[in-house]
DNA sequence: AAATAATGGTATAACGATATATCACTTGTC
DNA sequence: GACAAGTGATATATCGTTATACCATTATTT
């Protein structure tokens, strides 16, 4: 039978013993220049892997970072992993993903693989509804966690996440600047943190400016749901000259109906999303949207992940990153009557 | 200082043998039902979680796959991991992610990632340029290693992907049948394994009907890079009727310019794209393609490293999965000059 | 030249689980 | 009542590393 190379095949071919064939290759700098050689020679030509479970499990440290997201084809969702990996990868740990598609058991044994796997720290991103259990699992087997994006009520974690309610606040009141009165909220289902917070921002913008009732239009995040959605909301509010959307994805949506409906965002209908996908400033017309950058998120993220990893003790840490108003096509005056 | 709960500490809380307390948690069924709920409860209690690698080192198993692929944004791609995960998960198996980013440094080291972590098997969607050293680093530690989607010359390894000479050539077909004399090939760069495949069909279908020479135009796989390309060979080639593309994203990105210029898809000129991400169903107007099942897919990837972590032995196995042509709205007859 | 320090290598005990052999004890059989 | 067989628990070796203590040599100090 055929078996991997070890760290002791590797000693053996050398001609040395594994603890000098060790020191060598972790470079502890305490070996000869000669028998260096000797050991990397061998390591090179034998194909030699570290084992990092054995590696870690003895130095209690691996380098490697997981992720927990609930929805990896979500688009912003896989422009941010990149950012992520970006910075973690400068301060050389590894991110492993786990996509735990918005169900709430896969999630929690997402992160106990995590655990289980002796991660360095786990960045998670959570669905809508966290078991207290879950977060108990967390603290128990004490890993540095962050959440991320989304949060949730009495969290112990430090979070890196965006300005939700000022996004949406700044995105109505860019509507209202342009003279609408009757303004919706698009998008999203249930209460989770992010959505309540965007909510939030824009039931303020409303109400400051004397707008009457909030109106809050639900519907399931993808492109296909918003579609459906927007046709009603036309149809049950026709009176309705802009929507703050939730994120860029169902505004996406929002627009695709009314192109099928020969309407034309930002002149019928303005539309405001959150985010700013590419797909946004790709689309026609292109999207008015609250922009926020992967790449900001992923250095905000790695920054506080890696002092928690270093300095398990300091007090929780919470980073909001603010969105820009980015104007394109799909906002303008509202028609005349 | 804390530390986490380990097999010692519930067999200790327990009152039994670590040896015991492991027996039970692996469920070998030669432990009484009494000690056994006694040291269930201690393990709950304590939030253990049992360490993977050690179990791993110890037994050999993993249950864990991993998967490399060159670029998670790709909406295609997020679509098909959520295949994967699906159909290995009911097996059993976790599937981790690590991305590439299109680096063939990067992906070298995820590779060496995974086999330092003892992962059961690896999913490995390769660059372009895939170096000797690194398949044979899969090779000597002796990994179940299947590629994905795309391959490389002279792999040893076995294979999941899509006829991609058979869809472009049907493609083409399909605008051939419409009429349409002047096709050129649209999208991708290099001569990676799928792209070679896709232009042969396309070229094939030229050839058979006497479309005289092939109209090879490249670009780079997004949505951005596509629109600038289409317009330049637009410009280049006023004649082409019609265009078969490399992917969906390139060819939503070659509408984008086409709307840009107040041309219309599917009546000034036709667009087949290939994949059928999400997109491509929810963009005006929608795009005709060979659609490709992401559910397929991952079924057959599935099957076979599921098999060949069972057999090590087995002959090497190519699978390749049919994609069919879903008619919309961007192919339509050539106008008449 | 004796004492001290530096250099380069190794033996050994962990890390936290699992596999295996073994050992008490009960139960069954004739 | 002796012996076999079965049941339930345990002691111990092991997986592949790294940390640490230790041991030879050789070099440096006074």
């Amino acid at each position: 039978m055929f078996k991997k190379p070890t760290l002791h095949s590797v000693a053996e071919k050398a001609g040395v013993s594994v603890a000098t064939a060790s020191q060598v290759l972790r470079n502890t700098g305490r070996i000869s220049e000669e028998t260096r050689k000797r050991v990397i020679r061998a390591a090179e030509q034998l194909n030699y892997v570290r084992d990092s479970r054995a590696a870690s499990m003895r130095s209690g440290e691996s380098r490697e970072i997981g992720l927990v997201i609930h929805e990896i084809a979500n688009p912003f969702n896989a422009e941010v992993i990149s950012g992520i990996s970006d910075f973690l990868e400068r301060e050389n740990y590894l991110v492993s993903v786990l996509d735990s598609q918005n169900d709430n058991q896969r999630e929690e044994q997402n992160l106990r693989a995590f655990i289980a796997g002796g991660r360095s720290g786990i960045i998670w991103v959570p669905t809508a509804q966290v078991l207290e259990q879950t977060t108990q699992l967390l603290l128990t087997n004490n890993v540095p966690t962050i959440t991320f994006l989304n949060s949730f009520p009495g969290s112990p974690f430090d979070h890196v996440g965006i300005r939700n309610a000022r996004a949406s606040y700044e995105g109505t009141s860019h509507a209202i600047a342009l003279g609408h009165r009757k303004i919706a909220y698009f998008g999203g289902t249930g209460t989770s943190y992010v959505r309540r917070e965007r909510m939030r921002g824009y039931c303020e913008a409303i109400a400051e400016n004397g707008l009457g009732e909030p109106i809050v239009w639900d519907c399931e995040d993808t492109k296909l749901a918003a579609s459906a959605a927007m046709s009603k909301l036309c149809q049950a509010h026709p009176d309705v000259t802009a929507i703050m959307c939730n994120g860029d994805r169902v505004a996406l949506g929002a627009c695709l109906s009314l192109a099928r409906n020969n309407k034309i965002a930002g002149q019928d209908i303005s539309v405001i999303g959150i985010d700013d996908i590419t797909d946004a400033a790709l689309s026609t017309p292109s999207l008015t949207t609250m922009a926020v950058s992967p790449t900001e998120l992923g250095r905000q993220l790695a920054r506080v992940l890696i002092s928690r990893i270093n300095t398990p003790d300091q007090p929780q840490v919470q980073v909001d990153v603010t969105a820009e108003l980015v104007i394109r096509q799909t906002t303008g005056r509202p028609p005349r009557l």
